[in-house]
DNA sequence: TCTGGGGTCCTAGGACCC
DNA sequence: TCTGGGGTCCTAGGACCC
């Protein structure tokens, strides 16, 4: 690559310009767009689930002085916050601004990967001309400004020449700022951080790195590949070497691909009894299966997740040879699946959850004929859980869903369906 | 005052195929 | 009669992220 003037685009030329946008306190901000007269008007703002088995999805910087942290338990943050003001996850708002501020950046970067509801990665490599030379950090804050004015979302953008580096660097530039660390430099700033700073160093890891004296990225650069493959593994060795130079091999990809969905509740209070875990299994397929056919999908894999009252987490999954779409299909293997996680183990359920995966397009049915019969190696699904799926139940599912969306989601449901809110 | 809900990715063992 | 080997798919569980 020919480097095209040095003065236009400063250290940046012959190498990848990422920059990550990160959304401040993004729950928090949008639960004051949505009820300025509410929740705008109070410092102490925090964000999620109100009952006693809730917790804190956002808290406002005011509040988080008082030492609140997201994933907390809600009762512990009011313990630590006492004239906090708690409210529920907009959700839906959320899901639209989130929408808005994508579509925004897609308007100004060639590459844009959502990277979470409220984190979104740019690669503006290639873009030196057009912008006629604008630095990298001038970039950076234009694209912070025009957010601002054109979503009324506050971002805070971290940029460089790997992800993992444009993701640290986010966090110098919070809030409602901007920190672009210069080619040459990944290794010198990522030195100044501990393990516990590093994205994918989580608890079990650091533990791990603890025991062998390593606490810091610094002390952790001055150990040899080998010997930190020899700890950690093949896989997260090298991983481990790479990263504490800021070295992120992984690109920005923007095409998006749902591997997954999934519904699942977390009760008021535990549930024993079968008749009832099945009917909230009805309602998390019903949900599922909506989120499924609006998107023009079907599941091959469908999973039910349960987790008993001492909080142990099981779960079972069954495979399809073709996809279903249909709330009934997904429920005959879902009920299938939580009839055996509750044989083995009949106890209170604090949670149930249902998710699907292995998801192709609704459109992909007519090759499926095809490939559904080449399908090789341990494709054989246990037989009695093998569902059928006519076209005809298609075709009234997805009637169904018109229906419910000219006149809402009560219009028609299944008799056993026991909304969470009704209870 | 016990631990939400939505995801992604990885691992490891077994089945099965060539 | 002592056990190959590579590849893919499925399943369960766990780590991690926001």
């Amino acid at each position: 690559m020919v480097p095209r003037s040095s003065e236009r685009t400063p250290g940046f030329e012959g190498v990848r310009r990422i920059l990550l946008v990160d959304c401040d306190m993004f729950f928090v901000q949008v639960a004051r767009l949505e009820d300025p007269q509410g929740a705008g008007k109070h410092p102490l703002l925090l964000v999620g689930g109100r009952s006693a088995r809730g917790v804190i999805t956002s808290a406002s910087y005011a509040a988080r002085e008082y030492g609140v942290r997201s994933g907390m338990p809600t009762m512990r943050a009011r313990a630590l916050c006492p004239d906090a003001t708690v409210v529920p996850v907009p959700r839906e708002a959320c899901v639209e601004r989130s929408r808005a501020v994508r579509d925004l950046l897609r308007e100004l970067s060639p590459v844009v990967q959502a990277a979470s509801i409220d984190e979104f990665y740019l690669d503006m490599t290639g873009t030196e001309r057009m912008l006629k030379g604008e630095g990298l950090t001038a970039t950076a804050d234009r694209i912070r400004r025009v957010v601002r004015e054109r979503t009324e979302i506050a971002v805070s953008l971290g940029g460089g020449t790997q992800r993992v580096v444009a993701k640290v660097a986010t966090r110098a530039a919070k809030p409602d700022g901007v920190h672009v660390v210069p080619p040459g430099e990944e290794a010198a700033f990522m030195a100044r951080l501990r393990l516990k700073d590093l994205p994918g160093i989580g608890p079990a890891f650091l533990a791990q790195l603890e025991r062998k004296g390593l606490r810091t990225v610094a002390e952790t650069a001055a150990v040899e590949r080998e010997w930190l493959t020899r700890w950690f593994g093949p896989s997260r060795g090298p991983w481990l070497w790479e990263r504490v130079r800021g070295i992120d091999p992984s690109e920005v990809d923007a095409r998006e691909r749902r591997k997954s969905i999934s519904s699942e509740r977390t009760f008021f209070e535990d549930v024993g009894d079968d008749e009832e875990l099945e009917r909230r299994l009805l309602g998390l397929c019903c949900s599922v299966g909506g989120q499924l056919r609006a998107k023009e999908l079907r599941a091959r894999t469908v999973t039910v997740k349960i987790r008993d009252h001492d909080f142990r987490t099981r779960q079972a999954g069954s495979t399809q040879s073709k996809g279903i779409e249909t709330d009934r299909a997904l429920f005959a293997v879902a009920s299938s699946l939580l009839g055996e996680l509750r044989h083995r183990r009949r106890t209170g359920a604090r949670l149930l959850g249902v998710g699907v995966s292995n998801l192709v397009r609704q459109s992909a049915t007519q090759t499926e004929l095809f490939a559904g019969s080449a399908t090789t190696g341990g494709a054989d699904v246990p037989r009695g859980r093998t569902v059928v799926e006519t076209e005809r139940e298609r075709t009234i599912a997805r009637a169904v869903d018109q229906v419910r969306q000219r006149f809402g989601r009560q219009a028609l449901r299944p008799a056993r369906v026991l909304e969470p809110e009704e209870r």
